[in-house]
DNA sequence: GAGTTTTATATTGTATACAATTTGTATACA
DNA sequence: TGTATACAAATTGTATACAATATAAAACTC
């Protein structure tokens, strides 16, 4: 297992929650488990928290970054511009060989719906949208930009209950609205790519608030059964 | 010196382009210079590199980030929407004594200008607008701030002439702007301080256009003297 | 027994030595 | 003369040992 790679599984580690927000990251346990000295692992450390994945305190030890409620509500006031943003210039700029391994992944993504496969299908959408950040090709917009990738990963999986049948609904709304975007970035559609943007961001903004707001309990049990 | 102040020295020398965009940052040279070992040194180079005032290619060393006519153009094309973004909630969430502290920067900035100092000059309002990010208070926004931010330094210092009168003006109609600003912020006027940004903006630009399409030499020495 | 100081342990930070990779140069050959 | 290969130098990457700092525990004072 090569650096990338330890770099990688870190940073799949944190998107998936199995570590969690606020855990602690001990050098020396860590580089014990993946087989190298503390030296390149701190590297690894220092480039996940350029990437916000994680926190360093001095002298206190990295930190797998936090999900506040302040974060949450950052969050969701900063993706749709950053997002808009993003897609638009990936409809401007996107290379013929970006939008042919965006299909390729799109096709995996598909894949993994059908098989109802959660880890796949979180991987699957990742890949995506980081593809869409890569298409973009703006180095301004792309560190904000994979910080709230990294965020709604987590918050996602934070909120997604795979026995509730609305789930599959919106995964098969997600699914169409990557066909729609592919087909958008290919004829250059800006506009077009910007509306399926905000779609698709209504996906995720009413999945928290149907958490934080769910159909409520009967408090009337009498009126319930009339 | 400590790690802190060494790494805010190479910021500071690359925001000055006393290193300039492309100069190789040797990592032996450099910690000697420092009188610190490779190891720190490499993970300052790191932490640099998140923020994007470096870049780091494996097994060959790291670099002060360029400033190709690719990334002029998208500087361009992104500075306007996150300076507004982060106006309009540095508006909203300043703290006291954060608007305290942007008061005191805003008189050494003004004492610059008078004294003509250009290194001071920049530094303040370098200070400044960096205060100005703390205030919006968002940390999806703040990594593309500060990349933003760091380059615009770069731009500035390139077409500035301390020699040109012009310059003079605009560095007065900048201070005018900023004493503007702090009003908008302390009344948490959020809507005319996205109009300052804006305004504020048009400076930037102007100076640039100004500089690659300059006041003409007449070309027809009769019609210029007629 | 509560609070403070001291001591021990654990963890992070730094220096140095060594390994691996890349780059430059010289030489052989077509 | 141009290209390819082999070797040498320089530079980056990693491991390990040691130093500094923070946390936890124990002893002490009041």
């Amino acid at each position: 297992m090569d650096k990338q790679a330890i770099y990688d599984d870190l940073k799949k580690r944190i998107l998936t929650l199995e570590l969690e927000p606020g855990a602690a990251l001990d050098e020396a346990r860590l580089s014990e488990h993946y087989r190298i000295s503390r030296t390149p692992l701190r590297e690894i450390l220092r480039g996940l928290a350029g990437e916000g994945c994680v926190d360093i305190v001095n002298n206190r030890g990295a930190y797998v970054s936090s999900m506040s409620h302040k974060v949450l509500r950052d969050f969701f006031v900063t993706a749709p511009m950053i997002y808009a943003a993003i897609g638009r210039l990936a409809a401007q700029n996107a290379k013929p060989s970006q939008i042919h391994e965006m299909r390729e992944i799109q096709e995996k993504f598909r894949a993994a719906i059908a098989a109802q496969a959660t880890a796949d299908m979180v991987y699957c959408n990742q890949c995506f949208h980081a593809l869409m950040g890569e298409m973009a090709d703006n180095p301004y917009l792309k560190p904000s930009y994979d910080r709230l990738l990294i965020d709604h990963a987590r918050i996602s999986q934070t909120f997604y209950r795979p026995r509730d049948p609305q789930m599959a609904e919106r995964m098969y709304s997600a699914l169409d609205h990557h066909d729609q975007m592919i087909a958008a970035i290919e004829a250059g559609d800006s506009k077009t790519m910007v509306d399926l943007i905000v779609e698709h961001w209504e996906l995720s903004r009413d999945l928290v608030e149907y958490f934080v707001k769910p159909d409520p309990l009967a408090y009337d049990m009498a009126a319930a059964n009339s």
